[in-house]
DNA sequence: ATATTATGTAACTTTTAGGTTACAAACTTA
DNA sequence: TAAGTTTGTAACCTAAAAGTTACATAATAT
């Protein structure tokens, strides 16, 4: 794995770095106790947490070896502006349809 | 192309998905003036088209031989579900802060 | 009937994300 | 100092997503 360079939406498609983020909102966790809850090897899970990392999804505290992983908002602010400019079209298209029925009932 | 079954969160992992969705809250188009808009190839958004149909961010309205994209509401719910709960996460944690800024105010 | 337009799909190739093992580095403990 | 932990990373492999071209199908228009 060569830590590729991915954008926020690439990263939460992977269903084991969700898993991750998850397991985040239960406590704060360093990276080998979270390769324990996975089936694949720590350095699986090790790539994970850096590609995790980098888009902002987690932030990392080193405490001696330990790397302590937490939640970041940073990562999820993207993806909440887009699902919240999808929402913004579909209440644009209901106030649309309530203008057309007043309208209606204005004419009748 | 095999046309994948993917998940939600793959759906919109892939850019080119993501500015078909973004084009689709201008207007209602049918595949070949999509296709229009991008670099690559009609059969390669016509599997993408398929893709957001069959993960449910687009209906399809065959009108003769065109068929019209337009954005469905139910794709998004379970991406704005998942963000909805990390929201909820953070908004706790705030709580807590408080929580213990309160007591502190008692305390002294 | 023929030509044109809009779309779907099969077969194939390429790229790369995501996994592995092996090894190095850094900190902790006995 | 030596042994044990915790982590990072290099080198490699595999599976599959995402693209291509070529062809088939169906509706429309001339």
């Amino acid at each position: 794995m060569a830590t590729p360079n991915l954008d926020v939406f690439q990263v939460i498609a992977d269903p084991s770095r969700r898993q991750i983020l998850q397991m985040l909102t239960k406590d704060s966790y360093n990276i080998n106790s979270i390769s324990e809850k996975f089936e694949m090897s720590r350095p699986a899970v090790s790539k994970h947490i850096k590609i995790l990392q980098t888009a902002g999804f987690i932030s990392i505290q080193i405490v001696g070896r330990e790397h302590y992983c937490a939640l970041n908002k940073k990562g999820f602010e993207e993806i909440r502006k887009w699902i919240n400019h999808f929402d913004q079209f579909w209440n644009s298209k209901l106030k649309n349809l309530e203008k057309l029925l007043n309208n209606k009932k204005t004419i009748n």
